[in-house]
RNA sequence: AGUCGCGUAGCUCAGUGGUAGAGCACCUCCUUGACAUGGAGGUGGUCGGUGGUUCGAUCCCACUCGCGACUACCA
């Protein structure tokens, strides 16, 4: 093996040999554990969220992989109707081309030939990063199978009511041209102007005042609105007004939801243009004038002198006009909400069409309930309220976008106008008995989230009964981020439940959000983005500038993103391989709901990489021709230590993943690897395998732990650090092999040719022994403390030092003797002797263990100063902690109240202390007279 | 306005009704036969503030300050 660990080649030919050989495919007969990939974008590239819930994804499939279940991660990918539909237009743009000089069949012709181009990428970069789904059941929302999944629940929902088409407001992108739903619009605070507008009162000579944000709208009311409650125009409601510039006259209206404080307390009514004075409209019975081309410039109903302008254009001609006419009061500036299309940032219009609509209500009442009685468990559990809150409120939604990339809508209009739905054409002429009448298909297509509604149950095979169906719905878990909560999990709750009549998971663990180590949102514009190949590859510093500085929307903001980058990563970013990657991800799987990405970390994974090869590396060379490990064999303390070490590590992972705590499970590994294996257990068996005195046996026993417990340790990390392990796993498992064999390990004589396949180890394989845990103990804690008085007293590693021992209590002496080799190995001792009671004691350092005073002869090696510096130190410290627990003991309502053995345990660190501080206190004293004075 | 979250070491974060933890950073010593992507030791915190409950609060409760997210609405 090699010095250091090298991620890159071993990563690519280890997947190539688990994909072929067909190992991600569920198998064998075992309980049913089912995730559903979250299908990106097809024409996308994997970014920092996908990398870091695909490690989760996996890790969970992997470990349930190894314990016996049928396992099945299920892979596939989105149209992503407007996402890409707006990618393919930016092409054509390009070329001077709209989709509509190429027309519809030609258009969709080239997305799928863009699908065909692109979509490799994100699952060429998921099989970097080890994703073990099943490849051979990969799928796409636009498959046939998907596509009569959504045509079948559209006509079932249509035919029960569910889904009606309907004329009203919506929200509609002026730049797309087409609705979009609730969800998709984002209001954000923007800086705008409050316009006040007086509306000459008709007969009188007088105005009223109306406020508005949107002056251009004025052209389409059709009223104004005061609350009837307001004393100053209790005598206008009635009266008509002069709408300026139209020739219209309105009447004055009366309705509570006017609040009388805001400005003037007079509201223009705009009915066809404003989502609030839409209902006002309907209440009072106004009319409706719609202003606005689709794209919104202004049609025949504005006023010639207006029309065909763009929205903007007309507000600024329309306030020099009002203001020409003395008919503006003020203008103040004023923050508002304004809302824009999540894709395309334009900003949305309230716009009357004619929309399919789910109807929501019925579909929600069981979606809610399923989780108030615990049939989906959100996890972490706070995100329950969530989802309450939205699911309580929710509206209609929305599903027909005019685009034409996605699912079409399965209805036909007849000539009469009449609509037909059903799952073709053929069957609507049947079941509508249409003859051959001519019929034309609605243009629209689905929102895409309408078929990623169904994709818990469409990608199993439904509407058949497939065994896939039968057998992994409901699922097991979603793993997804928070943000898609109501795009996505709410919805695929609704059409679970009203289409499988079951839950589509049982649980849902919601992950955090991957930001930059500033705690900001990841952005191209911000220049903080981080391919997450980037860092299993390597990037040069350049290459790096160069991905985050082209491309840009703004490209004014190329140099400081240049220079932050250059600051950030003067070196670029080094090649830290897949595993290191992933081991980050998971350890940064806690609860919290943003999560900062450092490379440092990764560093830090990369780095344990390192050690666990290197200990491995250590592990081999030492068994490599030292002959079988099968044979009589006898077990060191250490060696029962570590396998019991083991065990508890073993139990906490357990437990940590099945709270979905990553971050438990990673640092119980961490910490069992570097700071028991290899700090501690690696060091122990050095002695006993140079030693010329320990039996074949003894050696034995060593040679064959080190190798079981690297064993099974490699098993224990394969789901968060699949190459590495599986890499040296190949190596070690043929030394294991045999034992394993011999033990006939959990039932299983052959063992697997894969760590993937291996069952995962659990903590009951590995014996507990509190003894080893206790002599293991002493001695750590003995060595420990005489390598702070050589740290602290700055001795040489290489310096062999006498060290005495002085009151050692029966059971000390005992353990010193039996384990005098390994005290010496790791203390850097030359000799321990033991000093007599009564026997008079050089000059020495002092640690304490217990009763036991560990003494280094200070002659030649030790600064008297130092010491005298060491003792006071931690005498105060000790002195510190008296004062606080004398403090409480003193309290008789802590002696009286708190539990007995708390008291007990005070009172006997309270001794133990004393005890110290008066040997302490002595040493000083003899140091002193000695040295320091 | 409503809902939720956060405030713990220089940085990023765990955590607990009973002696404050990790990684990184920092300081000292060390190339010793797995590993300098390493080893040994060390410095560093009134756990945002105030009050309450309790024998005891960083933890539970109330209030408060600061930060953030989401939902709705703002003429």
């Amino acid at each position: 093996m090699d010095k250091a660990y090298t991620p890159g080649d071993i990563e690519r030919r280890i997947y190539e040999r688990w994909e072929s050989s067909g190992s991600f495919a569920p198998g064998g007969d075992g309980q049913p554990y089912c995730i559903m990939l979250p299908p990106p974008n097809v024409t996308g590239t994997l970014h920092m969220g996908h990398a870091f819930q695909h490690t989760l994804m996996d890790a969970l499939t992997r470990w349930h992989r190894m314990r016996g279940f049928s396992a099945l991660w299920q892979p596939g990918t989105d149209h992503a109707g407007i996402a890409t539909q707006m990618v393919v237009e930016r092409q054509l743009a390009a070329q001077k081309q709209s989709r509509h000089d190429l027309g519809r069949e030609k258009f969709l012709e080239r997305v799928w030939q863009w699908k065909a181009e692109s979509g490799s990428t994100i699952s060429r970069q998921m099989r970097r990063l080890g994703t073990s789904v099943d490849w051979s059941r990969d799928k796409f929302t636009m498959d046939p199978d998907l596509s009569r999944a959504v045509t079948e629940v559209f006509v079932r929902l249509h035919d029960e009511g569910l889904i009606y088409r309907g004329k009203r407001l919506v929200n509609w992108d002026p730049k797309l041209l087409t609705a979009v739903s609730d969800l998709e619009v984002i209001s954000e605070e923007e800086n705008g102007s409050l316009w006040h507008i007086r509306y000459p009162i008709v007969g009188g000579g007088a105005h009223v005042v109306v406020a508005t944000t949107r002056p251009e709208t004025l052209l389409g009311d059709t009223a104004v609105a005061v609350n009837p409650d307001d004393e100053r125009y209790k005598a206008l409601v009635g009266k008509q007004l002069e709408l300026p510039l139209t020739g219209r006259t309105i009447p004055v209206i009366a309705d509570s939801y006017v609040d009388a404080a805001f400005g003037s307390g007079c509201v223009k009514i705009t009915p066809a243009h404003d989502f609030n004075d839409y209902e006002m409209g309907l209440r009072h019975d106004l009319p409706l004038i719609n202003i606005f081309t689709p794209d919104a410039k202004l049609n025949e109903n504005a006023p010639v002198q207006y029309r065909g302008m763009d929205r903007d254009e007309a507000r600024s001609k329309i306030v020099a006009d009002l203001e020409a006419a003395g008919l503006i009061e003020k203008i103040e500036p004023h923050k508002l909400k304004v809302p824009r299309g999540d894709r395309t940032h334009a900003v949305i219009e309230p716009y009357l069409t004619d929309q399919w609509y789910v109807k929501i209500a019925p579909l929600a009442e069981p979606a809610l309930r399923a989780v108030e009685e615990g049939r989906t468990r959100f996890i972490p559990e706070n995100w329950a309220k969530t989802y309450f809150e939205w699911m309580r409120n929710i509206k209609d939604w929305c599903v027909s976008r005019q685009l034409w990339w996605g699912h079409r809508i399965p209805a036909w209009y007849d000539e009469a106008g009449r609509i037909h739905v059903g799952r073709d054409e053929a069957e609507v002429r049947r079941k509508h008995s249409l003859g051959d009448a001519k019929l034309t298909q609605d243009p629209d297509v689905l929102d895409t989230w309408f078929s990623s509604a169904l994709w818990p149950f469409s990608t199993l095979g439904w509407p058949d009964t497939t065994p896939e169906l039968k057998k992994f719905y409901p699922t097991s878990v979603l793993v997804t981020g928070f943000d898609i909560i109501f795009f996505w999990v709410a919805r695929m709750m609704m059409m679970g439940l009203k289409f499988m009549g079951d839950v589509p998971f049982r649980d849902v663990y919601i992950t955090g959000l991957i930001r930059d180590e500033h705690g900001d949102k990841m952005s191209k514009s911000k220049g903080n983005v981080i391919d997450p190949l980037d860092i299993v590859d390597g990037i040069a510093l350049n290459d790096l500038v160069a991905k985050r500085t082209t491309g840009l929307m703004q490209p004014q903001l190329a140099p400081g993103i240049e220079k932050n980058t250059r600051k950030q990563f003067p070196e670029g970013i080094a090649a830290y391989g897949t595993d290191a990657l992933r081991f980050t991800m998971a350890s940064l799987a806690g609860v919290s709901r943003d999560i900062n990405f450092h490379m440092g970390r990764v560093a830090g994974y990369r780095n344990f990489c390192n050690k666990l090869w290197n200990a491995s590396r250590f592990v081999l060379m030492t068994i490599e021709g030292q002959g079988d490990l099968v044979g009589d064999a006898e077990l060191s303390v250490a060696d029962r230590w570590i396998v019991s070490r083991l065990s508890s590590t073993l139990s906490r992972v357990d437990h940590a993943l099945k709270d979905y705590r990553f971050d438990f499970a990673t640092t119980a590994l961490y910490e069992f690897t570097w700071y028991e294996f290899c700090d501690w257990y690696l060091e122990l068996t050095k002695p006993v395998l140079q030693s010329e005195t320990a039996t074949e046996a003894q050696k034995r026993g060593t040679r064959r732990t080190l190798a079981t417990t690297l064993e099974a340790l490699l098993r224990a990390l394969h789901p968060f650090m699949p190459f590495i392990t599986e890499e040296i796993w190949q190596r070690v498992a043929p030394v294991t092999a045999p034992l394993l064999a011999a033990a006939n390990f959990r039932g299983v004589a052959k063992q697997p040719d894969l760590v993937m396949l291996a069952p995962y180890p659990a903590a009951t394989d590995f014996a507990s022994d509190d003894q080893a845990e206790a002599e293991v103990g002493w001695m750590q804690k003995f060595i420990l403390a005489v390598r702070q008085i050589r740290g602290e007293m700055d001795i040489a590693p290489s310096r062999r030092i006498l060290l005495l021992l002085q009151n050692a209590s029966a059971r000390d002496t005992e353990l010193a003797g039996k384990h005098m080799a390994w005290l010496t190995r790791l203390a850097g001792l030359e000799s321990i002797k033991q000093l007599a009671p009564g026997e008079a004691a050089p000059e020495s350092a002092t640690a304490l263990l217990g009763e036991l005073s560990l003494l280094v002869p200070m002659a030649g090696l030790i600064d008297p100063k130092a010491e005298i510096e060491r003792l006071t130190k931690r005498i105060a410290k000790n002195d510190s902690d008296l004062g606080k627990l004398r403090g409480k003991l003193g309290n008789e309502n802590f002696v009286r109240n708190a539990p007995p053995d708390v008291v007990a345990a005070d009172r006997a660190r309270v001794a133990e202390l004393e005890a110290q501080n008066a040997s302490l206190a002595a040493q000083l004293e003899r140091v002193r007279r000695m040295g320091g004075g």
